[in-house]
Parts: C-alpha cells; structure tokens; sequence
RNA sequence: AGGGGUGUAGUUCAUCGGUAGAAUAAGAGUCUCCAAAACUCCUGAGGUGGGUUCAACUCCUACCACCCCUG
C-alpha cells in the first residue's frame, strides 16, 4: 500500500441503487479522473435501461470507460474486464489523471484489488458444451466424480453442487499446466463503498425498477429478444430474465415487475455480504448525499497525501 | 338475513387425537474466467373463548374474520 510507484486508484463501490454513479462522477470532476465501469452488463451496447447504463447527461462530461464495449452477442468475463482495466489504469495515469473504478460487479472489484492472476488455462467452448451436455444427461455428480478420478485435490477445493465451478475445475485439470497461482495487486488503491439503510436501499431499488418499466424497459427487452434471442450472456441479467416470460404469456405483468424487484433487492443483499468480505473498505452513509461527498472528499484527501 | 365453506410461518398449501411438514419470501453465507451468474445454510405458525379427553391444531360449541350460494 505504502509503495508510492504504484499507480493511486479509487474504488467507489456499493450496492445497486446506492448511487454510487452520480457520487463518482462528482468526484471525478473534483479530482480530475476518469471513470471505469465495473459493471457486467453494462458493457453490453443496447442493454441500457434495464442495465441502468449511465446516461450521457449523467456522466457530465466525465469520460467513461468500460461501458459499451462488446456487442450483445459476444463473451465476456472476469480475465477480459481484468485485462481491459489494467490497460484503460496504465492509459488514465499516463495522462495524469486519477482511474476510478465504479461498480457493483464484485469479482471484478476483488480480481483487481487482490491482482488474481486467473492461470493459464483458457476458456474452450466446445470443450464446456460437451460437459454441459454430459451434466444433462448423466448429472452433474457423474461429471463430479470423473474429475474426482482426473484430479482429486482439485475436485476437493471445489463446490460439487455448482455447475459451473465444476465445469471450469475440469477445463483447468485438462488444460492447465497447474502452475501456481500468484496474486500481484498492482496499485496503491483507496475502497470507498457507497451505502443505504437497507430499507432505504430497497424502496429506492423498487422505485427505480417502476421507473425502469415507464421509461420502456419492456420495448428495450422485446427489440433485444427480437434481434439477439434469449441465449445471449447479458440476457440472463435481472431486469430481462424475467420479462422474456411475460413477453411468451406465461406470466402477468405485475407478477413480473415484482419479479424484477424481488430479485434487484436479493442482488444488492449478495452485494453487501461481498463487501463485507473485502477488507480495509471505508463505508460512507449515503442519505444526505453531499454531506456523503464531503466525507468522501476527507478520505481521498487524506490518501492522496500519503 | 338464511344456507354452505375456510381460518396453520409474511404468503401459498400439507399433516396429525400424542415433538406440526413443505414451497416461497425474509435473513445469513460461499466465491480466482458466464458473477446481475451459480451454490450453501437458516429463523419463523394452527383466529378468539369455552367444552370433551390423560392429552386438542385436530372432535364439539360459541364468537370473530374472510369467501361462495340464495334472497
């Protein structure tokens, strides 16, 4: 932390609906910085209101990274977002300028403040469809059990009943060179974490998620289907799953609103337990928000001295 | 008003004259390549008052609430 040759980044994290967005964007102006999302749907064009994407108004001028840079129909994960952002911190500090990282995607978050390094084994597609296939038809323990056989210590780190830890645990037992994983942070970073009264926090989530429906969110998602289908990555994200449905008849539409908020309000919860799992993350109430700017302002002062 | 029905967890629904089960919500948690994903754990209940009984959520009864039918 002390070691000043590494670049200064701010974390501005936070459950969603925090408004972690306008915050960051305050600052930025104030600090002189450059915003990159950590957010996995809102890199996805097209995904926008459901994704509750920045608006052009809302950025002010600041410039933003990480938003809108894949199509709909392309991958992508963890290792590319930590890829992207490694190259988008070296470009913003080359300038001079202060990266601050906005999201609410916490592996994103954790990936880069403890520097994973994500091995050697690439991800292969044919490799994983046939797994997937071979959990539908015999079951996932049966795929379990032959990893079991292929490498056992690693089987033993791993959840059995999770499908796609066992899928990834296989693809690194075929593929990878089982080189140890070492962890390199590479920055001098500063956690900041924007947070509600979770009642607050979740009338805020419902009122948004209305918001959301009057502003077309509905149109957006049948435009989407139409051209992309229902199997592309950013689909599956709340806000769309559940108006696929309504779109077929299945369900009502208030049955589905109430859906999406439902499952809005889970993810904001899972958000905070990972929070908490971070260490060193200074937490600031954000019910009067300038009085949470002004906090925010002291904390960053304070580090941007050391 | 008369007749019938239903009252069990926040909700939907089981079961049983002898420790009341589940689904779902809520809550907590896990996390090194789909993470807005995937997975794990878990609090919590028989309307009210009488009666029968060793024992009532269960049977009887009154009341209350809700629903249906008739007028």
């Amino acid at each position: 932390m002390k070691n000043s040759k590494k670049p200064k980044v701010l974390f501005i994290l936070g459950p969603t609906g925090s408004g972690k967005t306008e915050i960051a964007v305050r600052l930025a102006k104030k600090y002189n910085g450059e915003i990159i999302s950590a957010d996995s749907v809102q890199v996805y064009k097209e995904f926008d209101i459901g994704s509750a994407k920045v608006t052009k108004n809302e950025m002010g001028g600041i410039t933003h990274h990480g938003i809108d840079i894949k199509s709909p129909i392309e991958e992508f994960s963890v290792y590319d977002y930590v890829q992207y952002t490694l190259q988008k911190v070296e470009e913003i500090t080359k300038k001079g300028k202060l990266p601050i990282i906005v999201g609410g995607t916490g592996l994103y978050v954790k990936s880069l403040i403890e520097g994973y390094n994500f091995g050697d084994a690439e991800k292969h597609q044919e490799f994983r469809a046939n797994l997937e296939e071979e959990i539908k038809s015999h079951g996932l323990d049966y795929v379990y059990q032959k990893l079991c056989q292929k490498d056992g210590k690693l089987a033993s780190t791993i959840d059995k009943n999770n499908p796609a830890r066992v899928i990834r645990a296989f693809e690194i037992a075929s593929y990878g060179s089982g080189k140890k994983k070492t962890n390199d942070c590479k920055y001098d970073f500063k956690l900041i974490a924007i947070t509600l009264k979770r009642e607050t926090l979740y009338y805020k989530i419902n009122a948004r998620v209305d918001k959301m429906i009057e502003d077309g969110l509905i149109e957006e998602v049948k435009s989407l289907y139409k051209k992309y289908g229902e199997s592309v990555q950013p689909m599956k994200a709340i806000g769309y799953k559940e108006i696929l449905p309504y779109l077929k008849g299945e369900i009502q539409k208030q049955n589905m609103i109430d859906l999406i908020k439902q499952h809005t309000r889970n993810y904001a919860k899972r958000q905070l337990t990972f929070l908490r799992g971070i260490d060193n993350v200074r937490y600031i109430d954000n019910n009067d928000r300038d009085r949470a700017f002004l906090n925010a302002c002291k904390e960053i002062e304070e580090w941007l001295k050391v």
